[in-house]
DNA sequence: TTCCGTTTTGTAATGATTACAATTCTATAA
DNA sequence: TTATAGAATTGTAATCATTACAAAACGGAA
């Protein structure tokens, strides 16, 4: 934990991203906070260590997190994205209950593609909703 | 296609649906066009037909048979919701680059549900991104 | 025809996202 | 150190899909 502030600008400026202060925080946050999050709760709970921090940011933020492949827009709802830190394939659950989206383990990689042969496969989501276990 | 008005209403009626006139031709629409279409482009078609339909009824009936299970919101991308009807499960491809969305099958009920056990799933999209091979 | 519940409409309100110009920050050169 | 240019950040206005809601139109029963 000592580095970390150093180790997460690592991870930015391999993708060719400035590690500006915000930026480390922004990225920071989701690799902290697995719970993906809204543009509101990210600006809310970053707000209170950076009282300057703007909304646009955080939008501009993500986005060129998510055009350099470090993070993802998850359209799981209809009416606020979502954001989660690239990492190893898994599926999204989404609780109509509780609203939590819960992460499952799901190989990806080996859903058929029978249909779509010649077609060029950049990005792969699984979402489920339902009801989660504790709200049963 | 003698009685597809007939038919159509007998699929509504199944669901508990009140065959309303506008009703029966937004479920054609969609019967018809399985494009994946957005409200915008269901109100502009169906308008050269139906000069006073309005987009709220549009907005109200996709609810209605998404509630009833005879229609589907696809959050596929961020802007728009797009709609589809309920059928045989497959997936979701959106080409980036000409916006079109492909269906393609996939046994989304063989996909492992590891880690959800004790979860009630009574959905699950299966959506992919990439560039279609026309546009390749 | 009258009546009543349902459907539809038009419009205003909401709210997330985007656009954009102004300001602040940062690194480098003089 | 100070000046300067480019990048990052901010605040706010604009956009636009969706929702809310009250008024109007419709449709079947009596
Ligand atoms: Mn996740
Ligand atoms: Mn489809
Ligand atoms: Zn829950
Ligand atoms: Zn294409």
């Amino acid at each position: 934990m000592a580095h970390l502030q150093g180790d997460l600008a690592k991870v930015l400026i391999e993708r060719e991203i400035k590690p500006s202060y915000h930026r480390i925080r922004i990225y920071r946050y989701l690799v902290e906070n697995r719970t993906h999050p809204t543009v509101e709760q990210i600006y809310s709970d970053l707000q209170k260590e950076l009282p300057t921090l703007s909304k646009a940011t955080i939008y501009n933020t993500l986005k060129l997190f998510s055009d350099k492949g470090i993070a993802k827009t998850m359209t799981i709802e209809e009416k606020e994205a979502r954001y989660d830190i690239v990492e190893e394939n898994h599926g999204h659950f989404k609780c109509k209950e509780c609203g939590d989206i819960y992460d499952f383990k799901i190989d990806i990689d080996d859903l058929g593609t029978g249909d779509l042969n010649g077609f060029k496969i950049d990005q792969k989501d699984v979402y489920f909703k339902g009801i989660c276990r504790g709200c049963q």
